[in-house]
DNA sequence: TCTGGGGTCCTAGGACCC
DNA sequence: TCTGGGGTCCTAGGACCC
C-alpha cells in the first residue's frame, strides 16, 4: 500500500531576534534589530514598524525610533538553528535542510510510529519551544510547496494543516506571492492579467501563464496551483557554486580598489573549496556600478582552479575586461566572485614536476602547483591559530565590514 | 527603500560538432 | 555548394529565495 504523502515545513520566527530575545529578557516584546549598519534580522514587533531585513540601520531608526539594535551573536544561533531542525530528525531521516532556520521533513513513513503528521507537527512545535525556548511555525500539507505556504500562513508561532482533498480550497484565497518563485516581477506581471490571488491564478490557461512568465516558471506555477508538486524531499544537496561578495559603497574603479578587494574575495572562495578538496572550472565576477545596475563576465577553464592567487588574476582580468565594456562608469559600489563547474579536486598538481614552459593562467602547471602548496601551508597555520593569523591579511577593506564575516558563514552551503 | 551576502535556476544567442 | 536538424557547451543577464 502506497504510503501517503506528508510533508512538513518548519521555519523559526524571526529567528535571530527570536534567540536574542531568548538570550536576553529584557528584550523581550520590544522591537529589536540584529546588526546595525544594515538590518540583519528584525523582531516582530520591529517588523510591525515597517523594519526588514537588509534595510539600512538609518532608515530602520526613523521608522521605529525606539528600535534596539544588538550586534548578533552568531555561534548561538547556528547552535540553537541545528538542534531545533535537528529535532526533525527524531520523527523522520527524510530531513532536507534549506536554511539555518528552516526544513522540511517527509513524515509519510513515521506514521506508524507517531500517529498522524498532525500530531508530530504539534509534538516539534512542543519540543522546540520547551526544549530550546524558541517560536517556530509549521506547516503540513501533502506536497512540499503546500507546506511551505501552510507554515507562512501558520506565522507567528502557529501550526496550519492542510488536510487531502481541501487544497484548492485552502488555496483560492490566497496572495500569488506566497507561492514559490514568484517574486515582485512575476507579481506584477500577473497583477497586470487581472491575477491577484492563487484562485485566479489556477483559472488562468497554462499556455497564458508560460506566454507572461515563461516557459519554466509558467508551467510550473500552473502545476503548482493545480496542486501538481512533483519535488521530493532531498537530504543533501551539493553546492553548484561558491562565492563571495563586498559591498564597497562608491568607490573608484581603481587598481588600488580592485586589487585587494578581489584579493579578499578570491581567498575566502578558494579556501573554503580547498578545505573541502574541491575546485571550480567556471571563474564568473560581477560588478555593480554606482547607479546600481551591474554586469557579469565569465570565463570557463581547461582545468578546474583552487589556488588563491589564480583565482585573483583570472578575476583580476574579468572585471578588467567588464570595465573597458563601460568607460563611462567611473564609480563602482559592488565587486563578486563566484566559482561554478565544481569538481572533486584530487590535487595532481603537487606531484607536477616544475615545468619551463610556464603559464600561470593554467592552475595545472607550475605556478598553479606552486600557489596550491603555498596556499595548503596558510591553510593549515588558520586551521591552528585562527583565520587572522596569516594570509592575504594586508587586504583589510579598510576594516569595517559591512557585515562581520561570522554572518558570511551562517549563509555559506556545504560545499 | 537608493539595497548586505550566499546561493539556485531559467532564458536566449552563438559556437561548434555530427 | 547550399540547406536541414539535433545536441552540447559557453556566456550574459535576470528573477528569485533565505
Amino acid at each position: 500500500m502506497a504510503v501517503a504523502a506528508a510533508i512538513l515545513h518548519a521555519d523559526l520566527d524571526a529567528f535571530y531576534a527570536s534567540v536574542e530575545q531568548l538570550l536576553d529578557p529584557a528584550l523581550r516584546g520590544r522591537p529589536i534589530a540584529v546588526g546595525g549598519g544594515v538590518v540583519l534580522a528584525a523582531s516582530y514587533e520591529a517588523k510591525a514598524f515597517g523594519v526588514r531585513s537588509g534595510m539600512a540601520g538609518r532608515r530602520a531608526r526613523a521608522l521605529c525610533p525606539d528600535l534596539h539594535f544588538v550586534p548578533g551573536r552568531f555561534a548561538e544561533y547556528r547552535r540553537l538553528g541545528d538542534a531545533a531542525i535537528g529535532l526533525l530528525g527524531d520523527f523522520t531521516p527524510l530531513v532536507e535542510r534549506i536554511s539555518i532556520d528552516e526544513a522540511f521533513a517527509d513524515v509519510g513513513g513515521s506514521v506508524h510510529l507517531f500517529g498522524a503528521p498532525e500530531e508530530m507537527a504539534k509534538a516539534v512545535r512542543r519540543r522546540v519551544r520547551a526544549e530550546l525556548g524558541l517560536p517556530i511555525s509549521l506547516g503540513v500539507a501533502a506536497t512540499k510547496h503546500l507546506a511551505k505556504i501552510a507554515s507562512q500562513v501558520a506565522k507567528p508561532d502557529g501550526l496550519v494543516v492542510v488536510p487531502a482533498g481541501t487544497e484548492r480550497a485552502f488555496l483560492h484565497d490566497l496572495p500569488v506571492e506566497l507561492m514559490w518563485g514568484v517574486g515582485p516581477v512575476a507579481r506584477a506581471r500577473l497583477a497586470d492579467m487581472g491575477v491577484a490571488t492563487i484562485g485566479q491564478l489556477a483559472a488562468t490557461p497554462g499556455w497564458s501563464l508560460e506566454r507572461i512568465l515563461g516557459r519554466a516558471v509558467g508551467g510550473k506555477l500552473a502545476a503548482l496551483a493545480a496542486n501538481r508538486d512533483p519535488r521530493q524531499v532531498v537530504t543533501r544537496h551539493r553546492a553548484r557554486s561558491v562565492g563571495a561578495q563586498s559591498a564597497l559603497g562608491r568607490r573608484p574603479a581603481t587598481d588600488e580598489v580592485i586589487r585587494p578587494t578581489l584579493l579578499h574575495l578570491a581567498d575566502r572562495v578558494a579556501a573554503r573549496l580547498r578545505a573541502k578538496s574541491r575546485a571550480g572550472r567556471t571563474v564568473t565576477v560581477r560588478v555593480r556600478f554606482a547607479d546600481l545596475s551591474a554586469v557579469t563576465r565569465s570565463v570557463t577553464l581547461g582545468q578546474a582552479v583552487s589556488a588563491t592567487a589564480s583565482l585573483a588574476e583570472i578575476a583580476r582580468d574579468l572585471v578588467r575586461a567588464a570595465l573597458a565594456d563601460h568607460p563611462d562608469e567611473r564609480l563602482i559600489s559592488l565587486l563578486a566572485i563566484s566559482v561554478s563547474h565544481l569538481e572533486r579536486n584530487p590535487m595532481p598538481q603537487l606531484e607536477l614536476p616544475l615545468r619551463l614552459a610556464d603559464d600561470k593562467r593554467r592552475p595545472g602547471s607550475a605556478t598553479g602547483a606552486a600557489r596550491l602548496t603555498a596556499d595548503r601551508a596558510i591553510d593549515a597555520i588558520r586551521d591552528r591559530f585562527g583565520r587572522g593569523a596569516i594570509g592575504y591579511g594586508s587586504v583589510v577593506l579598510g576594516g569595517r565590514r559591512a557585515v562581520p564575516d561570522v554572518f558570511r558563514e551562517l549563509a555559506e552551503k556545504t560545499l
